[in-house]
DNA sequence: CCACTTGTCCCCACTTTTCCCCACGGTTAT
DNA sequence: ATAACCGTGGGGAAAAGTGGGGACAAGTGG
């Protein structure tokens, strides 16, 4: 179970350095692909998978569902840490998310998510505003 | 499990070289066929045979059926790796996905598919022009 | 049956990228 | 206060991608 955020550098090669309480759990490798709200997912391999043969079930019949197979997992990378605990963001899920030299890592119970400060800042921000808002309307899911 | 997307070049000869961490997978042995909305998939040999004989046990009554077949197992073309870790792709099929000097590798899972980068940017155009529609819908599926 | 062309495969060489390892500073825990 | 750990940075070795020469085999035509 992923909690919490952490704020870490990536330096000139592109790794960044995953939390140690994290690392455990991610030894078996990790799948790195795109987020909603442009930031990046990170699962262990362990939850990558079953999500995998959902998508690999999609009937191939349908030129839709085809192409969204195609891109699933070809935007998707498989990753190891290395010695320290880091892993190489591939240049192209840099980019969609908009990462420069800081990011956040961000806990979020069976996964992780990588953020840039600033669109994390701006979907902070919207939850401050309309956060009261938010609440009420979810507490009717719990 | 095939994952991510490389960019490779063929030379003079039609060779194109796989990326290193899909070779173990290939080292039996590969089939390099047609695959949908142009483009070529590759398969490891022991994918290949269950897929081959699905093919193979369709009714020889009717007309389609008889048809295909013949276009799977006669595009079809069994290929090793040579000590690089590259393949040949035979002219036919080359023509076939309008390879060029440039390649896209695919990763689809239990799968390759060989890309020439146009068509592959129509692929990732259908879906969304900046791709966050592949977040969206992958976290519908979870 | 032989010579010639064509194509495939094996080998070597170069360049770039990736990965592994070590090292430093700062923080936390003992 | 000391020690251990963590985030950060960078150098160097190893591997990967690329290109081309040349041997061998296959197919073609005389």
């Amino acid at each position: 179970m992923f909690l919490g955020r952490y704020a870490h550098n990536l330096d000139a090669k592109g790794r960044l350095a995953i939390p140690a309480r994290f690392r455990e759990a991610l030894a078996e490798g990790v799948v790195l692909t795109r987020g909603i709200d442009r930031c990046l997912a990170l699962y262990p391999m362990a939850a990558w998978r079953p999500l995998a043969e959902k998508v690999a079930a999609l009937p191939l019949t349908d030129a839709d569902a085809r192409n969204f197979r195609r891109l699933v997992f070809a935007e998707a990378a498989d990753l190891g840490l290395d010695a320290q605990g880091r892993i190489l963001i591939p240049p192209d899920l840099r980019r969609y998310a908009g990462l420069e030299r800081e990011a956040l890592i961000v806990g979020v119970d069976t996964s992780i998510e990588i953020w840039s400060p600033e669109r994390w800042q701006a979907v902070a921000d919207s939850l401050d505003a309309d956060g009261a808002e938010i609440a009420q309307r979810l507490a009717t899911l719990i």
